[in-house]
DNA sequence: TTATGATATGTAACCGTTTACTGAAAACGG
DNA sequence: CCGTTTTCAGTAAACGGTTACATATCATAA
C-alpha cells in the first residue's frame, strides 16, 4: 500500500507527531529532525493523504460550484474565476451541471453536503425553490451568481439585469425602433430571463410603444431556440425592425434564421444580443450586446464566500458588478422606407 | 456538530454496524430495524459522511481531469461526456485548467494524488513530459483524450489528427488552392497542433506544391491569434488563396482580419478550420472544418478509464474515433482571375 | 426437544491524519 | 548548581465511517 506517515516516521526514526508537524509546518522541529523526515519522505516515495487530512482536520477544503452548462462560455469563464482564486486559497472546486433544472441543482447540492464541502457557489434556476432555504438552515455558505436578488437575505454577485436589459432596449427604441421583438429564455429555467423580458416590456411601454401586442417568444438559450424562434418573428407583418436576444447565442441564431430569409443585418433588421461573449466581436456582423464582466464575477463570488468563511463577512451581501453596453453593427437606424411601409402609410 | 452514524444508532437503538449497514444495503438486514434506522436518520438530520467513507474504504469514488482551458467549447464539452458518465457510475469528477503547461498539469497531478482520485482524464501538452512516466511507476489509471498517440504503452481516446488535416488540406487542393497557408497552434504547447501541420506540409508536398516557402504561422489557439496571424499571410504577393486553420477560433479570428481588409469569403480567400465547434455552422460564412466527436470522446475516455479500473480492460488502448470534413461555404473554388495573376501570366 | 444452519445484530479494530496533553531536554538567570 | 522557562518530541485519542468476526436469535428438521 501506499506509505503512510507511520512508515516516514518510522524511517526517520521519529513519531508521526513530528512527522505530521514538518508537513504542516505547524510548530517548531528542530532543523536536523526535519531534514530526517524530509528524507525519509523522499526515500518512502510518500504523498500525503488529503482524505484522511480531511477527517481530522474537519476542512474538506472544496467549495462546490453549479452552473447551468458548463458549456456555454460564459459560465465557463466564471467557472474559471472561481477555480483560480480558490486554488490560490489552497482549495479545490467540485463541478455540477443542472441542465437548468431545480431537481437536478437539489440532487447536486446533497452530494455537495455529502462531500462536505465548505461553501456552494450557484447559478441556479429559481431563487425561491425550497432547498434554497435548507442551504440557509444548514449553515452551508453559498454565494448566488447572475442571480436576480430580489431576495435580501441572499448572498449575490451579479450585475443589474434589468437595468441592462432597459438599457439595450432603449438603444434600439433611440435608434428609431418602434416594432421590436424579443427571444427569451424560458422563465421557468432562469429568473435572469425573466429580469431581462421585463425590462423589455417596460422600456417599451415608457417609451409609449406597447399599443400593439408584445412579441416574445420564450426558448431555449441556445443557438438553435434563437434560430427557430426567429422564423415565426420575421413572419410578422408589418416586419418587425429590432429583435432583442436574452443571449448572445440566441442573437446568432437569430442571426442566422435572417440570413436564411436573405434578409441583411442591420440594414432590414437590428439584432442585439446579452453577455459579449468573445465570439461575439468575431461575428459578422459584430453583434451589440450588453457585457457582463463573467471571469470577474467569478473571483469575486469566490472571495465573497472566502470572507464568509473566514468569518470577515457577516451578513447578506449583495454585490452588482457594472455591465456595460457594447455597441457594434448589428444594429442601426431604423430603415424609413420599411418604416413607412409598416406604418400602412400608403 | 453534525450527526453521525453513532447519534443514529444510539437514536434507533442499534448499533453503528446496523447503520452502516442499511446505508450501504450491504447485508440483510430485518425490514422493521431498517424502519426504525430510516425513521433515526430523518430525525436526526443525519447527512452521511462521504470524506469518512472515502478514508474507510480507501475509494474517494472521484477522477481527476485535466484540460488546457475549460473555456474552449472543444474541452467543455468532452468534459461534459465525462462527467456526465462518471456521474452515472456514482463518481464525481475534480477538474483542473493547465492553460497548456506542462509545469501546471505536473503541479495538477500532484494534488490529485494528495485527494487520492482513483484515476486520470487527460489533454496534456506533451506526453514526453517525465510526469507522464511517473503516472505509470504509481500505477494510477489514466487515459489521454484529444493526444496523439504516438506512444503505443499509453491509454488513449483520441481521432485521427493527422489524417483529418490531411483530408481538409486536400479539399482545399482539390478546390484548385496551390497557394495555401496555415495557421497553427504553437506546437510546444499541443502535439495536436503538430500532428495537423505535419499533415499540412505532407498534403502539399505529395500534390507537388512544395516548390514554394512553407507558409505556416505558429500562434495562440484563440480568436486573437488567428486575427494577428492573419495580417502577414495577407501581405503575401502573389496572394494566397487559401488557408488552414488549427482550430475554429483560429479561422474566426482569421476571417475577422480578412474582413477588415475588405476582402471576401470565399470569393477572394478560402478559410477551414478544425474542431467544429457549435459555432461554426452559424458563422457568416458557414466554416467547413473538421468535425470531431467532442462528447462522445468525453465518454468514451470515461468508459475506458472505468473499465481500467474494475481490470475489465488490461494492457494500455488506443481508441481512435471518426472524424468528418464538413463542407459549408467558407471556401470555394479558387478565383480563376486571381489565379492567373498569381501565376504571373502577363 | 434439541441440534443445525441461516439470518440478524453487535463489538471493536482499522483507514491515515491531527492535536491536546505530557514529558524530556536544553537554555537561562541568579 | 538549581529552579524555571522554553523548545522539541512522543503518546494516544479523536475524526466518522466499514467490516471481519463473534454472538444472538430464530426457523427447521430430526
Amino acid at each position: 500500500m501506499a506509505p503512510t506517515i507511520r512508515d516516514v516516521a518510522k524511517n526517520a526514526q521519529v513519531s508521526v507527531a513530528t512527522v505530521s508537524r514538518v508537513l504542516n509546518q505547524s510548530a517548531t522541529v528542530k532543523e536536523d529532525t526535519r531534514q530526517k523526515v524530509l528524507r525519509a519522505i523522499k526515500e518512502c516515495g510518500f504523498t500525503y493523504n488529503a482524505i484522511a487530512r480531511s477527517l481530522s482536520t474537519r476542512k474538506s477544503v472544496t467549495i462546490g460550484v453549479i452552473v447551468p452548462a458548463i458549456t456555454n462560455p460564459v459560465f465557463a469563464q466564471s467557472t474559471r474565476g472561481i477555480q483560480d482564486f480558490s486554488n490560490s486559497c489552497g482549495y479545490s472546486i467540485i463541478l455540477g451541471n443542472s441542465d437548468y433544472s431545480s431537481d437536478v441543482e437539489d440532487r447536486l447540492i446533497e452530494v455537495f453536503k455529502e462531500k462536505r464541502v465548505e461553501g456552494i457557489i450557484l447559478t441556479c434556476s429559481n431563487i425561491y425553490h425550497e432547498y434554497i432555504q435548507s442551504l440557509k438552515q444548514v449553515n452551508l455558505p453559498y454565494v448566488f451568481l447572475y442571480n436576480t436578488p430580489f431576495d435580501k437575505t441572499l448572498n449575490f454577485v451579479t450585475i443589474d439585469n434589468y437595468k441592462a436589459a432597459y438599457e439595450i432596449v432603449e438603444h434600439l427604441v433611440k435608434l428609431g425602433h418602434r416594432r421590436i421583438g424579443m427571444i427569451a429564455g424560458r422563465f421557468d429555467m432562469s429568473d435572469r430571463s425573466l429580469a431581462r423580458s421585463q425590462a423589455f416590456k417596460a422600456c417599451l411601454k415608457d417609451y409609449g410603444i406597447p399599443d400593439q401586442p408584445i412579441y416574445l417568444i420564450e426558448t431555449d438559450l441556445s443557438f438553435e431556440g434563437g434560430r427557430k424562434a426567429m422564423g415565426p418573428l420575421l413572419d410578422i407583418t408589418p416586419p418587425l425592425t429590432g429583435i432583442f436576444c436574452s443571449n448572445d447565442f440566441m442573437a446568432m441564431g437569430a442571426m442566422k434564421s435572417i440570413r436564411e430569409k436573405g434578409l441583411r443585418i442591420p440594414d432590414d433588421i437590428s439584432i442585439v444580443g446579452f453577455d459579449d461573449i468573445e465570439m461575439a466581436s468575431y461575428f459578422s456582423p459584430e453583434l451589440t450586446t450588453i457585457h457582463q464582466p463573467v471571469y470577474e464575477m467569478g473571483v469575486k463570488g469566490a472571495e465573497l464566500l472566502f470572507k464568509i468563511l473566514s468569518g470577515e463577512s457577516k451578513g447578506p451581501q449583495q454585490i452588482i458588478l457594472d455591465h456595460k453596453l457594447i455597441i457594434r453593427n448589428s444594429c442601426g437606424p431604423v430603415n424609413q422606407l420599411k418604416k413607412s411601409k409598416g406604418g400602412g402609410v400608403f
